[in-house]
DNA sequence: CGTCCAATG
DNA sequence: CATTTGACG
């Protein structure tokens, strides 16, 4: 099963340059999508159902704003919004689908600020989903975690750690949340089986055109539960997928 | 001196499409722009000071918002904004070069509602103009007055006249107002030397493809008071020049 | 339907 | 720098 994550930034914008994940990415089974700023009466059908697959949109109140989705071949055996925390279920940032005992997630974690309520709220956000997380394998599943984390989390994840100690994505307590999540049984797969490289990044800022100078940083993500983890065949990044500021990253299950 | 009036509904948005005014009327003396939509600093020196052009604008408070222009080849001997009446002066409608003792004048007539402020303000406007144009005739100036006056006249005047009776732009009050100024020694050009013509429209609506079927309004004139018209050698409508929902108008002066 | 603004990223 | 809405036309 190959899985993609990908922050679309707008996938209305995505469809009318003709590079719906798709369409680019034939050979997934499943697309895990962030920043879709959509309500599905907004979508062309040719977005919203597309053809040999199975779409389920979450989105916020607020319109144009965050939204996810999880777009698979295969019917699910259930689909559901949220987390189950009211406060953290607002924005559209978390949907899963779970087929069989398999848990697949798309998760759109919020950007912080150095300090304020939407710090607050991200850190919150990390929280109550590693509680949902740790629930749902206790439970027994298998849980594959695919989405934008809005955290680079070592200093290779970025390509100007320096300069970024200070801003969000890069903050101690982001980056700390991180460790611990990493620490709490699941695995940053990519990292794991690449640990010393450089330069692999999946978001890069449109200012100053600094994408092609693959100035970076790492802040999309899959992560599995330790039981998963002998079923990762590979994971990835796509750094030439064109279409947002962000590239699609995968993992494939045996 | 071949004169032009053209609403541009943003005249960076006409920049961008290459559809400048001197670019696709080479042979014009005068442009009379309305809906600019821009303050002079967020133009291009491209567009606010075109080589062998003197470029005049006039913009509005709020941002992106109204605003008119005079850009001429000669020099004028004098440019000023607005009518001298503070509360009709806020919203960069009124725009007058002095050539002589020609009064060459950009005006974007507010556009009213069926009731409320802007049917009063409009109206208001409307007196405030014809006051002012009567003051610089008596003052021995000869008039040129070119805009988007947001009022079709008669019922030749526009596609629908009967579903448009209630309609901003085809107000009673608003037609009085024209009838009544054309009645004060002031002459619709146009319509004076095409007293029958039909399908002489200056404006389309965006929507549903009108402008093919020329299902449209004219809205946009030149006027000249009775000591002028003598002078005019040409009065004329350009339907075929693009990049706006309005099309040039034109008078030509001997 | 299209131009522009403001908020968000 | 790009994508959205919302106001206005």
């Amino acid at each position: 099963m190959r899985c993609y994550s990908w922050n679309v930034n707008g996938i209305r914008a995505v469809a009318r340059k003709g590079l719906l994940p798709w369409k680019q990415l034939p050979r997934a089974d499943v697309f895990c999508l962030q920043e879709t700023k959509a309500h599905v009466e907004q979508l062309d059908p040719e977005v919203s159902e597309p053809k040999g697959w199975h779409a389920y949109y979450s989105s916020s109140q607020r319109k144009g704003y965050s939204g996810v989705a999880i777009i698979s071949r295969k019917e699910p055996d259930e689909v559901i919004e949220g987390l189950g925390v009211r406060k953290l279920d607002q924005e559209g940032r978390v949907l899963r689908a779970r087929f069989g005992d398999l848990l697949v997630i798309s998760a759109y974690f919020p950007k912080s600020q150095p300090e304020g309520p939407r710090f607050d709220y991200k850190l919150d956000f990390c929280r109550g989903l590693r509680r949902f997380l740790k629930k749902q394998v206790d439970a027994g599943l298998d849980v594959l975690l695919m989405g934008d984390y809005n955290i680079a989390h070592e200093p290779i994840d970025l390509a100007r750690p320096k300069q970024n100690l200070k801003n969000p994505g890069f903050l101690p307590e982001e980056r700390s949340w991180m460790t611990r999540f990493l620490k709490s049984g699941f695995h940053d797969v990519f990292r794991e089986r690449n640990p010393d490289l450089d330069g692999a990044y999946s978001w890069w800022s449109y200012r100053f055109g600094v994408r092609e100078k693959n100035i970076g940083w790492r802040i999309d993500y899959g992560t599995v539960n330790t039981a998963l983890l002998g079923r990762v065949a590979d994971a990835a990044i796509h750094p030439n997928i064109a279409g947002s500021d962000h590239c699609p990253v995968s993992v494939r299950l045996k």
